[in-house]
RNA sequence: GGGCCUGUAGCUCAGGCGGUUAGAGCGCAUCCCUGAUAAGGAUGAGGUCGAUGGUUCGAGUCCAUCCAGGCCCA
């Protein structure tokens, strides 16, 4: 048996249409079996780390299609990394608590109040809360596992567990021992129905258009500078409850107000809102600073004996109402800050059920404070201090439970001062790198520099509870672990759930009077446990503890990402939390994805019931398809249209060239059995496949250079460039050599010029594979894994099994030749418009032309050794090259712009004009290397070669293409040796279609019979290379007469006359 | 209402410091190839670069305003 076929072929042959979600599921299962993520970080574990975190998924909800798109990126980077030489621990973790939490609960069981959770019982009620948060991290580790996210969820970090808390809590003792953890009067949005305060994510859920009264309201100003004396300032309200509460006024000191005299009285606004007092004329102008002290008659007295005077802030605008605004500490943020800066006390004659008591004035007690409205205009309107009403349509949040309008209401609360650390967190966020990099000074750089104390507390019920004891005395002491606590309470407490209701029965005498203390009744925000995991993870609980060494050598991570909602989530709470504890930043490198939205660009929700379920599209299409769309299928910051067709669209760009060249590789492989590892060196094979070469270390080189930046879409676009020029251009042009025996065989090995025929090939095309493996395993792993399963392990007995387990290609700059890049673009432009000659001459490529007449501009020389390449692809014999491409096109001179713009100024328009009109010769001229004088209505301007761009055209008719400075001609001269090649070439066209549809394997022999009239053209055509179409055709005999019994015959019109074909499977020739 | 991002072909997206003929893929139409064949290739149609105004000799690119969508805040 000469260079026998194996028994068994050397791959696994290749599914020519491959089914990718079922090829996943066997390469899952092979990472299960073979442990292959554990083994690639045994194999780095003595690397320098590189520190990945993950930001952990709230476990509410089953995980949606964007959940898959931040990880994704994710699990990109540190598979690079871990290819690259880095060990790259990464520790799987969930977000338990909180009020999504909560709520699904709540659904479940019916409650619709505070007061019913209780009633249900709060350790019912948390218990239920923790098997929701299980039952759906199982959902979230299936999707984890199938969409090849490797991430150790084994030893997954649970802010519910009883250390995690130990840890949040060493954390906020810190901050109060430290006097960075306090308690303040907060407004929070609340809704009275449910009794409970909202979350600013629940407030947004809630927001919606009503109408709510208007009132222009007179404050009398009864003391004060000579502006305001005597006049009443007006301000507008669209809570007209909020009068009661009464306690000062604000303008803007900057802005000018103006005094208006209308009817028997003098009403003061701002300028710019004159138009608010319909008639009258101004009798004074002055800013806001006049007005600064000015004590008014409130609407309604306070029993605080509040002075009721005038101040000023910014926060009054002069965009909207008069430019003077009512304040009531009680009721709005703004009214708080200002209230405190005043040192107003907190007057809030409004009860936990939104109704006024003692001491509002009797006629609106007991009354809820909306429905107070209507009666206090009428009272106004009584008294006269009404100056005009009506009604305001805005937006304004709703509860998104019973939509009863929330009310904005001072309660006590904790505060962790973020704002004492607002210079630092600035400083330490100029370290950091943001990808996108706008956001760094943009979103994020915005939110730090308006840093407000961040509100921890919650008063609710499944959640980290605030470790802080509170005695009769109000001495306060915070607690920082379980064995502490066990210490104050004298007990053994380590096995305590640290949840409610239990740890509210723990009490303790105050260290300091000793008087029993309980802890307040609070629960801390959970974006506080989020941003705790860089510690909390490790159960790290602080300096010289048992975890520091642990914590420290993976503080501060490399590398995080998620979508561009965390700026004001997780991104902020985990480096607001290092710079308070650490004094440093918690992260290096920040990937901020943008959202995902429907195939019409809206955002998907349950409510618009538009969401793409994850499972559908990896059904569908596999994970790695997925992987693809999100990391090729456009930006990675902007907001992405995903729909199942989109991802069809990215995948058959990537996935089915890449698999077509594979399955091509190895059908003809297995063919020949070549030995891809001991080939000829690069320097010895042909030209085109160290082109390929040549690409494809350019191409690594790009790769790596993208990755290390963050930038894996330039990775996968680099990638993608090249499998297309690997196929349309590589494959293409090789192909013959992957099975053409006529190129190869005995004596091959002596003779260099055969030996690295076919061989080469192989060698080269396995090469590029093997690489793009590797280069596309962080992106695409799976893909990556069967192409290095069925490549590499089969032929290299020592190859680590997994391509996850071998280190990322590296680029040998030796095999980069710029040279050729160049000369080999060339090559193929000028194919391109050979191929467009040909389409014009409507001449097939099948018919061979006498030759092809070039123009390149420089010298042709370095085209010399790849020429081949254009005649057999243009199917020409010969290719010449012209001198000059005069007689085949004229030159067209354009200006350069960048040079002559600058020179000529306005004139460049003129000479452009000058150089449209032009018959050809000045630039024939210019291209000859003369300067010209152009004659302009402005003047005469000399004009270099240098200071235009020379293009031709196309001076003949079809047969001549041009493109900028490339001209190629075709000769279509047909002599009769043309037209019998032409004539050969067609019937061996037949022949081959009359081999496939008679169902032949493409290495079977035959016996062909052409049976066409002795002397026509077909006849001796054939006779004139016979030879030729025998070999082309694989026939062992070429017959005038019909064999017997054929395989195959079809009846083919041929130069005009009607041939007959019949062919039948020969016995093996060898 | 405020801040940030996005808007380029029917669809998905590219377009370093401004340079005059705005590109690719998919889809569509026509054609070629037939030993990658349920593949591959070529050609073509299709654009007021969201709108308006400005700066400039010249704007998809810079500036302003507006419109639409997204996110974060209110």
């Amino acid at each position: 048996m000469e260079r026998g076929r194996r028994a068994m072929p050397t791959y696994r042959p290749v599914d020519p249409k491959p089914h990718f979600p079922s090829l996943e599921e066997g390469i899952l299962e092979f990472w299960r079996s073979e442990r292959i993520f554990q083994r690639s970080l045994e194999l780095r574990k003595d690397a320098p780390e590189w520190v990945f975190y993950e930001g952990p998924p709230t476990a509410n909800g089953v995980p949606g299609v964007h959940h898959v798109e931040a990880r994704t990126f994710k699990d990109i980077y540190p598979r690079f990394k871990t290819m690259t030489g880095h060990f790259v621990a990464r520790k799987a973790g969930w977000d338990c608590h909180g009020i999504p939490v909560e709520i699904e609960v709540e659904k479940a069981i019916g409650t619709k109040t505070k007061r019913d959770i209780e009633a249900f019982g709060i350790a019912k009620f948390n218990r239920l809360c923790r098997e929701s948060v299980k039952r759906y991290v199982a959902e979230w580790d299936r999707l984890t596992e199938r969409i090849g996210f490797w991430l150790d969820l084994d030893d997954a970090y649970w802010t519910m567990d009883r250390e995690y808390i130990e840890s949040v809590w060493w954390a906020l003792k810190r901050l109060h021992e430290g006097g960075l953890l306090i308690q303040d009067d907060k407004v929070t949005a609340y809704c009275p129905r449910c009794g409970t305060p909202l979350s600013d994510h629940e407030v947004a859920m809630g927001y919606t258009t009503v109408t709510d009264p208007s009132v222009f309201v007179r404050f009398p100003v009864v003391e004060g500078p000579a502006e305001a004396e005597g006049a009443a300032l007006v301000a507008w309200t669209t809570t007209p409850w909020t009068l009661i509460s009464n306690q000062g006024l604000v303008v803007a000191p900057d802005q000018s107000y103006i005094r208006i005299r209308t009817g028997s009285e003098e009403l003061i606004v701002a300028e710019a809102l004159r138009s608010t007092i319909p008639d009258g004329e101004t009798v004074a102008t002055f800013t806001g600073a006049a007005l600064l002290g000015a004590r008014y008659a409130p609407p309604y007295e306070n029993p605080d004996g509040n002075t009721h005077r005038v101040v000023g802030s910014h926060l009054a605008s002069v965009d909207e109402g008069t430019g003077v605004v009512h304040m009531a500490a009680a009721f709005g943020a703004d009214d708080m800050e200002i209230g405190k800066r005043e040192g107003w006390p907190t007057y809030k004659p409004v009860d936990d059920e939104g109704k006024f008591r003692e001491p509002a004035p009797e006629f609106v007690r007991d009354l809820f404070v909306k429905d107070a409205d209507p009666r206090i205009v009428d009272d106004l309107q009584n008294r006269g201090l009404l100056v005009a009403s009506g009604e305001y349509e805005h937006t304004y949040p709703l509860c998104w439970r019973c939509d009863t309008p929330l009310l904005y209401y001072a309660r006590p609360a904790w505060y962790v001062r973020t704002t004492a650390m607002k210079e630092r967190l600035l400083q330490v966020n100029e370290g950091v790198n943001w990808y996108p990099d706008h956001i760094k000074h943009g979103r994020y750089g915005d939110w730090l520099r308006n840093n407000v104390d961040w509100a921890l507390s919650r008063e609710r019920y499944w959640g980290t509870p605030l470790p802080i004891w509170l005695c009769p005395n109000g001495h306060e002491t915070s607690v920082g672990s379980l064995r502490e606590l066990g210490e104050m309470a004298q007990r053994d407490l380590s096995d305590l759930d640290p949840h409610r209701p239990y740890i509210d029965e723990v009490t303790f005498a105050c260290p300091e009077c000793r008087e029993e203390a309980r802890r307040v009744p609070y629960l801390i925000d959970v974006w506080f446990d989020a941003g705790a995991m860089p510690y909390a993870q490790w159960s790290y609980l602080g300096p010289g503890s048992e975890r520091e060494e642990t914590f420290r050598r993976r503080f501060p991570a490399d590398f995080i990402a998620e979508a561009i909602d965390q700026t004001r989530g997780w991104f902020y709470t985990l480096m607001a939390e290092s710079v308070l504890l650490f004094d440093q930043t918690s992260y290096r490198n920040v990937v901020c994805l943008g959202h995902i939205v429907d195939k019409d660009g809206r955002k998907m929700s349950k409510r618009l019931g538009n969401i793409l379920d994850p499972w559908e599209a990896i059904d569908r299409h596999g994970a790695d398809a997925l992987r693809w769309f999100f990391v090729a299928g456009g930006s990675p910051w902007a907001p992405r249209r995903l729909y199942l067709e989109a991802i069809e669209d990215v995948v058959r760009r990537l996935f089915l060239t890449l698999w077509n060249v594979y399955a091509f590789f190895v059908t003809y492989a297995n063919l020949d059995d070549p030995d891809p590892l001991s080939t000829p060196p690069p320097p010895e094979r042909p030209l085109l496949d160290r082109w390929a070469l040549s690409q494809l270390h350019r191409t690594t080189a790009d790769v790596r250079e993208a990755m290390e930046s963050y930038d894996a879409t330039g990775a996968a676009r680099c990638i993608e460039r090249f499998v297309e020029d690997l196929s349309n251009w590589y494959v293409r042009r090789s192909r013959r050599r992957f099975w053409d025996p006529s190129r190869d065989g005995p004596g091959a090995e002596d003779d260099p010029g055969r030996r690295s025929g076919k061989a080469s090939a192989h060698a080269t095309l396995w090469e590029c594979l093997v690489t793009l493996s590797g280069l596309l395993a962080p992106i695409t792993p799976f893909l990556a894994e069967e192409l290095y399963r069925n490549l590499v392990v089969p032929v290299d007995p020592g190859a680590e099994p997994s391509v996850h387990l071998t280190d990322f290609p590296v680029a040998d700059p030796g095999l980069m030749d710029p040279a050729l890049d160049e000369a080999m673009a060339l090559v193929r432009d000028v194919v391109s418009l050979g191929r467009t000659a040909r389409t014009d001459a409507k001449v097939k490529v099948r018919q061979p032309l006498a030759r092809a007449m070039v123009h390149i501009p420089g010298d042709p020389g370095r085209l010399d050794p790849l020429l081949s390449l254009v005649a057999e692809e243009l199917n020409v014999r010969a290719v010449e090259f012209a001198e000059s491409a005069q007689h085949l096109s004229r030159w067209r001179a354009k200006p350069n712009f960048r040079l002559l713009g600058p020179r000529l100024g306005s004139r460049v328009q003129e000479a452009a004009a000058a150089l449209t009109g032009d018959d050809g010769s000045v630039a024939a001229r210019l291209a000859a290397g003369e300067p010209v004088t152009l004659a302009l209505a402005s003047g005469e301007v000399v004009l270099d070669p240098a200071d235009v761009e020379l293009v031709q055209q196309p001076r003949r008719g079809w047969d001549v293409a041009t493109d900028g400075t490339l001209t190629v001609a075709l000769d279509l001269d047909l002599t009769e040796d043309l037209k019998r090649e032409g004539l050969a070439r067609e019937l061996v066209h037949h022949v081959q279609n009359l081999r496939k549809s008679a169902g032949l394997d493409v290495a079977d022999r035959i016996v062909l019979s052409v049976e066409a009239e002795p002397g026509s053209p077909v006849s001796v055509a054939l006779a004139a290379h016979r030879a030729q179409v025998a070999a082309e055709v694989l026939a062992t005999e070429v017959l005038e007469a019909a064999p017997a019994d054929p395989d195959g015959t079809a009846e083919v019109p041929m130069d005009g006359v009607t041939v007959s074909l019949s062919l039948k499977r020969a016995r093996r020739a060898r």
